[in-house]
RNA sequence: GCCGGAGUGGCGAAAUUGGUAUACGCACCAGACUCAAAAUCUGGCGAGGUCACACUCAUGUCGGUUCGAGUCCGACCUCCGGCACCA
């Protein structure tokens, strides 16, 4: 320890030696509990930012206030390394994308080292190496075996800018997730991921996270799901066989259905018109809406249109004949593709009977709830339909709605329902909105799909024994959105694995959200060449304890990771529902843009990035880092304020300065030391370090970082204002502030362990390193919580509420003698004289109220 | 439009089950050291009021419950985020 700090110096010292060490590496025959601590990984832009830098430095907190605890903490990283910008960059500048990967992960690695982060390097993995990406080639196999990975003809989501499909998470709100551009559809052959068998058990099992995962993660799960109960109803068509099905979640309005409206790419359409005089009308709609769709921007704000077939259908609960509409509001790909028009009681129904003057027919009206209390079985409601001026959509008493008239919504559905059944026109049903995962890209930079086509044979999956199916060196990128793959000879061209013939490959590659789907598992068992993992290994470290990482992957990464869990459930490869038991989102790191008001994330284009090596370099990893956590609660967000690091490094200044000035008296133990007879300045630091540990173990179980940091300082603000003198101290007041000099110093471990590897070993804990601390054992202290007990108590007295004055008392003061000791107060007794008390409010240690009249 | 979340000093923020509002830090002000500055150290710092106390007012606004409300209830305002024809 020199006298001043330097934090580079410290820095690359402890930096070396963790290294030499293998300090942060970590076996699963270590049998002590585990953790596992896991951050988002990485996609390898080339450059770390300070998103990255709050993401790591939390999780790295957490990893080291498991390991001072003395868990074995599995801490590992990676790179997400398949992906459109590095084919970016092979189209436009010429280089060859494994190069600029492996540069770009070559310099974030050295960024990652510069700040200290523990991770433990020997379970590094990339998801553009074959010994990774043949797992998911391997998965996919699994998938395809079970029917789960199927391919078939769609209309996909295209970004014309990038000229590549999209899945329905990437194309949300019709605008490509990555550069914004409208999305175009297209009719593709693509391979799917029937992610949609899983989606009531991806609903049903949140009751396993709900606890550990953020409420408004789960919320956006659920809509993402979108589970919604109801009834299919079959509606005949007359003169004819046929029937058109709809989908309803509201049976109880059926009497109010006064048109049936199809989707204008409704499969039935062109048998249902067959006959029909308007078909040519019909058909140029249809082909309208469907351009429409394919090039909308925004959903939402389009005028609803349709056209009348002629035909008509049958209600089958009041036997009325209906018109059937062809619409472009109603959506092919959700339900059966076909609703009932309930124009008096749904928004949507009401604004298209507006437009066509469709008639407005009210069946549901309010109630109370007191009268839906007291004759929940027979109410009468009044009809409104000629006033009606928008739809009314809530709950209420069925009216004009035959036998059902006088029934509760919530009574008729069930009801309804079971009467269709029973009649054979329908079925209680359940639909989602998750369609299922589209997989293929036609990109280079990703997991060729394992698939060869035959002429004789067909489709062929390569046998498990032929992966990886290796990526070729390189292709011809051409930005054109063909696959590049089909461009190289020697990769299309193979031999049939069945009848050894001629035959040629798969040219898409895998989305590379596959990639991250299972890529912790990895993590525990990184170089297994046998299988994607050991299920035994695995099972020692997962689920994941802690999963940390930006809420921009609320849906798709979290919802494909929940999938692929259950999938590898149901191969046996690991035992539970659910991969992550808690979930953090940590908020944005934001910074004003120049020459405005406004905050923003960093971002290259906005030119309000910082570069976290400029911040190490000036103030130190260690004190970018506690900034980082200290400056906001983890989940909000993080205004970048250049001076508020510049605290961060005073603060570490000053603790380095005080350890200097005590080193040489704390170097030698002291021994065993009698503390009985410490004046009260040395028992009030106690207190305080007892306190201050009880504090921060218990902020750090919430993540409450911040506070965490503010409870250090605290102690070492009154540690610094302790009156000992390090030449002339007794043992005893030494013994004291050795104890809160240490506890300070372990507990800043997790926020600056650079500085705090350096002060501990200045205070001669050469044996001992913190680093080492899982060889030697926990190091967290513990606090005695009779030694953090208050000795005299402040407790504020009130006058009818208004704090008027304060006592000072013993900790087990009586009820009856606080009550006295409030009356008997000189201020107190100012104010109550003249006035009659009408009680005294006594809560026992915390405050007294007396109130007059 | 619908659904969430949040409004506390100049700023980031604290505040067990309702119980001393503003911890900790930043910025700012004053002082010490210095020829001077930086750094460092000491003190101050919600508003009004006072020589100083006292006192009054303050957690987006208005109302309610309570001995007591930042915290609970009702209505409203503002900001942020998500979803957006899902029947």
């Amino acid at each position: 320890m020199d006298e001043k700090y330097f934090p580079e110096q410290v820095e690359t010292k402890w930096q070396q030696r963790w290294a030499e060490m293998k300090a942060f590496e970590v076996s699963p025959d270590d049998t002590r509990e585990k953790f596992y601590c896991l951050e988002m990984l990485p996609y390898p832009s080339g450059f770390l930012h300070m998103g990255h830098v709050r993401n790591y430095s939390i999780g790295d907190a957490l990893a080291w206030f498991k390991r001072l605890q003395g868990f074995n903490v599995l801490h590992p990283i990676g790179w997400d390394s398949f992906g459109q910008p590095a084919e970016q960059a092979a189209i436009k500048r010429g280089v060859n994308p494994r190069d600029w990967t492996e540069e770009n992960i070559a310099h974030m690695r050295g960024q990652l080292q510069r700040l200290g982060i523990s991770y433990d390097w020997s379970r590094e993995i990339a998801a553009h190496r074959s010994d990774y990406y043949k797992w998911d080639q391997w998965f996919f196999l699994k998938m395809l075996e079970r029917s789960l990975a199927y391919k078939k003809v769609s209309q996909v989501n295209w970004c014309p800018k990038e000229h590549t499909v999209l899945s329905n998470e990437q194309s949300s709100g019709g605008i490509c997730w990555r550069c914004s551009t409208p999305v175009e559809k297209r009719d593709l052959e693509q391979w799917f991921l029937r992610i949609t068998d899983y989606a009531e058990q991806l609903v049903a099992d949140i009751d396993q996270i709900e606890s550990g995962w953020p409420e408004k993660v789960l919320k956006r799960q659920r809509d993402w799901v979108g589970r919604s109960e109801g009834a299919f109803i079959d509606f005949a068509i007359k003169d004819s066989d046929n029937k058109i099905r709809v989908f309803t979640t509201r049976i109880d309005t059926i009497f109010g259905a006064t048109a049936v409206v199809l989707s204008a790419e409704h499969p039935m359409l062109e048998d249902l018109l067959k006959d029909s005089a308007l078909k040519s009308d019909i058909e140029a709609f249809a082909a309208k809406v469907k351009s429409q769709r394919a090039t909308r921007g925004e959903l939402g704000d389009e005028v609803k249109e349709g056209l009348n077939t002629g035909i008509l259908a049958i209600n089958p609960f009041s036997g009325e004949s209906v018109p059937v509409w062809v619409a472009n509001y109603v959506l092919v790909e959700y339900g059966t593709g076909a609703v009932m028009s309930v124009p008096a009681h749904d928004e949507r129904d009401f604004e298209f009977a507006q437009k066509y003057s469709l008639p407005i027919r009210q069946v549901i009206a309010p109630v109370t709830h007191a009268q839906a209390k007291a004759e929940p079985t027979s109410i009468t409601g009044t009809d409104q339909s000629a006033e009606m001026n928008r739809a009314f959509i809530d709950y209420g008493v069925l009216i004009n709605s035959g036998d059902w008239g006088g029934k509760l919504s919530e009574f008729a559905i069930p009801a309804m329902t079971a009467f269709a059944e029973k009649d054979g026109f329908g079925e209680g049903a359940i639909t989602y909105r998750i369609r299922d995962w589209g997989v293929s890209r036609q990109r280079f930079w990703g997991a060729p799909v394992p698939v060869i086509y035959c002429e004789k044979c067909g489709m062929v999956p390569v046998p498990y024994e032929q992966l990886p199916v290796l990526l070729p060196a390189t292709a011809a990128f051409t930005g054109t959105g063909e696959s590049p793959l089909a461009g190289v000879p020697e990769f299309v061209n193979t031999e049939c694995p069945n009848c050894h013939g001629a035959a040629r490959r798969d040219t898409d590659t895998m989305d590379t959200f596959v990639d991250s789907s299972w890529y912790f598992f990895r993590y525990c068992d990184p170089r297994n060449e046998d299988s994607a993992f050991s299920s035994d290994i695995v099972k020692q470290w997962t689920p994941v304890h802690q999963y940390i990482g930006g809420d921009s992957h609320a849906v798709m990464h979290l919802i494909y990771t929940r999938f692929w869990t259950k999938f590898m459930r149901d191969i046996g490869l690991v035992s539970f529902d659910e991969p992550v038991k808690k979930l953090l989102t940590q908020g944005m790191v934001t910074n004003r843009v120049e020459g405005t008001d406004e905050w923003k994330a960093m971002s290259k284009s906005l030119g309000n990035g910082v570069d976290p090596d400029e911040m190490i370099a000036a103030f130190g990893a260690d004190a970018t880092r506690l900034f980082v956590l200290f400056a906001a609660p983890v989940e909000n967000e993080l205004r970048w304020l250049e001076s508020g690091i510049e605290g961060a490094v005073r603060f570490l200044r000053r603790v380095y300065t005080l350890v200097w000035k005590w080193q040489e008296r704390l170097s030698n133990p002291e021994g065993t030391v009698d503390l009985s007879g410490i004046s009260t300045e040395a028992r009030a630091l106690r207190r305080k370090t007892h306190q201050t540990i009880a504090k921060v173990t218990a902020d750090f179980e919430q993540l409450h970082l911040n506070t965490s940091i503010a409870a250090l300082m605290e102690l070492f603000n009154q540690l610094s204002e302790f009156k000992a003198d390090p030449v002339e101290s007794s043992p005893a007041d030494v013994a004291v502030v050795r104890e809160a000099l240490e506890s300070l110093v372990v507990m800043l471990t997790p926020f600056a362990p650079h500085i705090a590897e350096e002060i501990w070993e200045g205070l001669n804990h050469s044996g001992g390193l913190l680093s080492g601390s899982p060889k030697v054992g926990p190091r967290w202290p513990a606090a005695d919580p009779e030694l953090a007990r208050s000795e005299e108590l402040e407790i504020p007295v009130q006058v009818n509420g208004k704090l008027r004055s304060r006592l000072i008392t013993s900790p087990d003061v009586s009820e009856d003698e606080l009550r006295s000791a409030a009356l008997a107060d000189e201020r107190v007794q100012a104010l109550v004289d003249g006035h009659e008390v009408v009680k005294v409010v006594v809560v026992p240690k915390r405050l007294v109220n007396v109130v007059i009249r």
